[in-house]
DNA sequence: CTGACTGCAAAATCTTTGCAAAGAC
DNA sequence: GTCTTTGCAAAGATTTTGCAGTCAG
């Protein structure tokens, strides 16, 4: 896993790259997400960071804003999640796919490497240039069964 | 694959045992998806029922409405397509995944028995219990990379 | 007839955008 | 200083809801 410091020059080179200005916000937002591994809508994040920094002012835009800005640059990753809305979350870390329990809310993350190697085969053979996959499985997470 | 008249019985039952009442709308928007076996989005099935029968009135509301009712029913399904908006399409049939083209839109079908039987042991696993899955392939469609 | 269904328009969500003030470099 | 970014509020986009008239059974 990448460290703190090491991402935070990374996207203040990749801020430069594309002459966009280094701002507490975007930092802010960015360590939010590093910090706490789990996903979030973009409502949850402005909350929780408002909360967390009374003393600094934080739009709801801005935090769209920055969201579209670092997916664009992969470090985080989205998933789309119940009727509309998104989640986010840090995306620097290896590829998994998600369990969604319908009940909690919950998002568990697994790997199987025998999925994604057939999902290469399957591209292959329609000719398909993959760019991204998205494998959620919906259900009842163990917790609500016994509930 | 079911028969339009079979479909047709089985949606009628389906709507006495709940109280409903069968009509016009709801018959058009349960045709529409079975004689086109494509993805639509909610606004995309209402233009073409207006457009295809310009002597009923029907709503952008009803076509939501009984969207609702049908995938409740599992007759159609849905799936969430870019930052927002969901597509249905006919649920009655052999379960598939999708590939999706972020260029030009397009959705193919596809099915692999060794991912779905994969998906039942990590379900196992976690002792999850799985009542839907989704696996998305996001890419560029052959005819896309030609261009 | 009775209660559900419909279309319409208004409301509710969620997300994006315009703009003037503030901040990064 | 210049040019981007920000927060705010307003605008957009999509979906849902309230309601009075309409229609199925």
């Amino acid at each position: 896993m990448i460290s703190y410091e090491k991402l935070l020059d990374d996207f203040k080179a990749l801020l430069k790259e594309n002459d966009l200005k280094f701002t507490k916000q975007r930092e802010l937002v960015l360590k939010f997400l590093y910090e706490n591994n789990e996903h979030f809508t973009p409502e949850e994040i402005y909350m929780q960071l408002k909360q967390q920094h009374p003393n600094m002012t934080i739009g709801i835009a801005t935090v769209y804003r920055t969201l579209t800005l670092l997916e664009g640059s992969e470090i985080v990753s989205s998933i789309s999640f119940g009727a509309q809305g998104k989640k986010y979350e840090f995306g620097l870390k290896k590829h998994h796919d998600h369990l969604i329990c319908v009940k909690c809310g919950s998002i568990v993350e697994f790997y199987d490497s025998l999925i994604e190697e057939r999902q290469k085969i399957i591209v292959d053979t329609f000719g398909f240039q993959m760019t991204d996959h998205v494998m959620k499985i919906v259900g009842i997470c163990k917790d609500c069964q016994i509930k």
